[in-house]
DNA sequence: CGAATGTACTTTGTGATGTAAAGCGATCAT
DNA sequence: ATGATCGCTTTACATCACAAAGTACATTCG
């Protein structure tokens, strides 16, 4: 059978790249989200404020907005007698971000698989 | 000096991710540069517009960002005596854009590596 | 001929948001 | 007691993505 993978490399939308979430899209979530995933038992602030190389601020800001799209859910404790803030994946944070880096896969095979080939059906064009 | 190359998945900085230009990341930059590589010969703009299902004006605003940052170059021409916008990604522009990839990769890479394993060295963490 | 329509973009305005700086409350050291 | 430190939050600002309106040229219609 003829196989059509890449069914029209020209369809409408092709790169269009939907599924990329904004709210996990963004560098800084991207990172807190990998980091949380990678620990399944959640994170602290200040080791996700390093792991992720970010401010307090800005971590904090971040945190706020994950947590309102209900991507993460933080647990307040104390230790040592100071706050301490827990920082996990909900179980739809976990899901929406594994369906966020499926469509990531798509985007890194559309490119490599381009950034390959050195002139797959080129087009006649002329640029006067 | 023994470096470590990843056996330690506490460093600062893990999941910082620095190598995610920004100028790229942008989810709508993101397909445009994606669709450019796809079709070496460059594309003109109603396709881009069409591939990457952007409006005009989102379309002409980031072209003129990536333009000015070097990554692709923008041919003004005619076809049947109307204008016509040719672009294609300039040659750092690929070599950018593939270490952005590379980077990319990097990410599903550890989403994926975390999200098969079901209970990696969980943590012991009391959540009152 | 001149108005109207259509194409191919550009420019402008604005609301959202990422980031740095300052603030705040609690604890610890001296 | 008071100054320093920790662990965040809040605020203020500057940037930027997006949509709507605008520009320029060409073709069609009356």
């Amino acid at each position: 059978m003829a196989k059509t993978e890449k069914p029209d490399p020209e369809s409408s939308g092709r790169f269009a790249y939907d599924g990329l979430e904004r709210v996990i899209h963004e560098k800084a979530r991207l990172g807190i989200m990998a980091s949380l995933i990678a620990h399944p038992g959640g994170l602290v602030f200040n080791d996700l404020k390093d792991l992720c190389s970010l401010t307090d601020g800005n971590l904090s800001r971040h945190l706020q907005l994950l947590q309102e799209t209900a991507l993460v859910e933080v647990w307040k404790g104390q230790k040592k007698n100071r706050p301490q803030t827990l920082v996990r994946l909900t179980n739809s944070g976990r899901t929406r971000f594994q369906e966020y880096i499926a469509v990531l896969e798509s985007v890194v095979a559309d490119a490599v698989k381009a950034g390959r080939v050195p002139n797959p059906g080129r087009k006649e064009l002329k640029t006067t």
